[in-house]
DNA sequence: GTCTATACTACGATAGAC
DNA sequence: GTCTATCGTAGTATAGAC
């Protein structure tokens, strides 16, 4: 479909140059189309840049399904059991950072981030709001000697390793002095994180 | 100077902006200048563009002095001091992002970790490579059973925790419920990473 | 629906006055 | 060293053909 294939290259463009940066000329050359295409279409370049974020957060949606599953029923699961829950959910998490796929589309968010527009608010309602709140959940069950308050923070921290391994991604492959994190680095990191989440779980009662 | 005043004003339009959608017109009406005065002093807008990462290493680099002292001497200190020396590297390092200062030139750095070019070789050699070897070699007395590979690991996951409260900042404004973060979320969230901290630096010995 | 053609604005670089 | 003026290029938006 033509729109859905200038969204991605939008995505891409977004993502690499920012919202001045990308140019509508470009981004329909590239998708085999007119300028004009993305007026008639989106009704503008603002229109298909909050068209892109809304593409964003629903794709992600769907690929994390089994995600949301493991948050959705936490009425009554078990402390170990609740504990691998919020391991699956950050290993998955880092799963996405780590993916190549991810590349393109996180450069829209870490951008989008750096400068809120309407289109953080598609994003962070459409793909963030519900899975930060499930994780808080099952802390909730984990860390009951915690506070809310303090659990929220908690949620960001455990979320902040694995998001450095996008948003510093330059910086970690320095550190571990390659040029891209492969098989070998991507086992290495999400082990290191499960250890390390495991011993933040498990911080309330060490 | 003028020089100064150029850079200061482009490193907060090309983090906002990006190197394509910063204009050098607006840099120099913004600084008080014409904008020939770019091609004077820096060569043109790439030129300027290099000119700004020095200038932020340089800065980094001298805002954090305190932080070098507590890595260079490694030698010879037991194991609670060392770990006394992580929190409180760690700490100064989530103050920095959590500064409003830190707001422009952060902007600035996580663009180029994005899609690095020339400009990110110059940071990391700059302000980062130091940081996180020292972090790395305070690791290695703290936690002797990681080998050096998991230590590197180690070290970017921790430090992502604190990279989050700048690269994810909407999203932490947002999971908290607030509009911006202030002393009391500043406090609250640096106190979390601090336990989390200790957490996974007694990992091996919990 | 998708294209071409056009209007208008802004960009970076550079030459030359002072 | 800093300015103004100008050139060539590229941006978005829009009108109108098909």
């Amino acid at each position: 479909m033509l729109q859905e294939r200038l969204i991605q290259t939008a995505i891409d463009q977004f993502g690499r140059f920012g919202f001045d940066g990308a140019s509508t000329r470009a981004i329909a050359r590239a998708s085999g189309t007119a300028m004009s295409s993305i007026t008639y279409h989106f009704g503008g370049k603002e229109g298909l840049y909050l068209a892109c974020a809304d593409y964003i957060a629903q794709k992600a949606t769907e690929q994390n399904a089994q995600g949301y599953a493991l948050m959705q029923q936490t009425a009554d699961l078990d402390r170990s059991t609740a504990i691998e829950h919020c391991l699956a959910i950050l290993d998955g998490f880092a799963l996405t950072m780590l993916h190549p796929d991810s590349e393109g589309w996180a450069r829209f968010i870490v951008r989008e981030q750096q400068a809120p527009t309407e289109a953080f608010e598609r994003l962070y309602g459409g793909m963030m709001k519900a899975p930060l709140e499930g994780f808080g959940r099952l802390l909730a069950i984990i860390r009951p000697d915690l506070p809310a308050r303090e659990r929220r923070a908690l949620v960001m921290l455990m979320f902040g390793q694995a998001l450095i391994l996008r948003a510093g991604r330059a910086s970690v492959c320095k550190a571990l002095g390659v040029d891209s994190l492969g098989e070998r680095e991507a086992k290495l990191l999400r082990s290191q994180l499960r250890a390390n989440s495991l011993c933040i779980l498990n911080g309330g009662n060490a």
